[in-house]
DNA sequence: TGCGAGGACCTGTCATTACAGGCCTGTAGT
DNA sequence: ACTACAGGCCTGTAATGACAGGTCCTCGCA
């Protein structure tokens, strides 16, 4: 019993392996297909969407990447377990409450809000060709008036019409997000590192280009993986601790 | 000028692209090839070590995923400016040590040491097959009384002879490792998650098995790029905050 | 001198073919 | 009833060939 499938648009639209990755995502997510159940063999994937088994590697390779599936050599791939799903606290929202909560003052500074064309990274991370238009915000948060968090935040232009002349001071952006257009975070991937500042970031900041900080670059998407927002956050762990929670 | 290379070796001891990716992942490491510096193009790569293309685009893939190499379509593939070092603080001593510090009693309990063999998770982690020996450490670590983090930590037992046997008990496992069979963390990835735990890991950290708990897995390298720590943590976010820290 | 067309070079995508080696099952032999 | 082995299926690895489309330099023309 194998379902049908519509054929793949071949005109250059989109690779063929990212719609065929797209369909069996779709099928996933949707329960159709249940944890640990084998999904169709290369080849037969290869017949079922009459494609090479070369798009089909590369659409399984990137399933296995996103943890939504699982190879074994000579058995097959299968569903991976359905994870828990991952509640996105931002480090923006969830730590500023939290401090909040613990009796600190917590401002959020505009530095600056204008539109511009992705650079290679923002490209690659919101999956937009690099040059698009995409706002971007940079701000400054203080805790007890102390520098604490840079942030800047690149959301694609066409998804945020108008978001680089909303007022943001003080406000979150999730909640401008969501109430204004409709977009409400799913999940997320960071990554994590120790860098230096930039001599500008250094004086925003008001530390050393030497001292290290914690570099976080992130990225958001829906529940329909629409990637809708990718920052990179520079944090001062000298002062105030990063940390993640859950809620 | 171009460098002369070692053939590579096809009596299938290591697939030719991993041996291609440890050639670069070398003389990227060494300080040879500098950041924002071209690799030869895949044509060339493939000419260079006798290799077919499929073989180098692999092999370029795996460094891409490391964040060693970048590639730029239409222009190849370039040295990744090197990363600030990032210094491993693990969630075990790293966190312990900011909670001491700010006056709170830690202790670590050690549940169970055994030799048992990888799992598939653990295989995929250490990059050994599945099946081979691993030293399992299971922890549970209190904050003021309170449990707070269980740790369950895989070693392969070659790296590691005898640490089954070891007393850890209130003592780092990094001092033990780096004293004893000189492993010196030089880098992790991490994964980061909100999972429930089972009925015994419930027990253990003393919530209801519909307490969500942030699941931390982890898997620690030397500079050598030897994998010698897998552990997966399940961390209690509501009484404790789970926090990453630079120091 | 400035500019635009062309071409060389590069990665991205895709098809096809081949074989090694892991996994599983059915079957023949004990 | 039990075991050993063959064969089929599956993924992993590899080679080869082809073309699309991006990047960059050069050369000829205005």
């Amino acid at each position: 019993m194998t379902l049908t499938y519509p054929p793949l648009d071949r005109e250059g639209a989109e690779p063929l392996w990212m719609q065929l990755m797209r369909a069996l995502r779709a099928e996933i997510e949707s329960g159709v297909r249940l944890p640990d159940q084998p999904l169709p063999s290369e080849a037969e994937l290869s017949d079922l969407f009459g494609v090479s088994r070369t798009v089909v590697r590369e659409a399984l390779r990137e399933l296995v990447q996103e943890r939504l599936i699982y190879k074994v050599k000579g058995r097959g791939a299968f569903v991976a377990p359905r994870k828990t799903e991952l509640r996105f606290i931002g480090s923006m929202s969830g730590s500023a409450d939290d401090l909040r909560e613990s009796g600190r003052r917590v401002t959020t500074q505009a530095i600056s809000q204008t539109l511009g064309e992705a650079d290679e990274r923002e490209a690659a991370l919101l999956r937009i060709p690099a040059g698009e238009q995409v706002v971007r915000l940079r701000r400054l948060r203080r805790v007890d008036g102390q520098p604490w968090l840079l942030v800047v935040t690149a959301l694609p232009a066409r998804l945020v019409p108008g978001l680089e002349r909303a007022i943001l001071e003080n406000q979150s952006l999730y909640d401008v997000l969501r109430r204004r257009y409709g977009l409400e975070p799913a999940a997320a991937d960071r990554w994590i590192e120790a860098v230096f500042p930039d001599a500008e970031e250094a004086a925003l900041l008001e530390v050393s280009t030497s001292t290290p900080l914690l570099g976080i670059e992130s990225v958001a998407w829906t529940k329909d993986h629409i990637r809708f927002e990718a920052y990179y956050a520079l944090h001062r762990s000298d002062q105030t601790r990063f940390y993640v929670g859950i809620r």
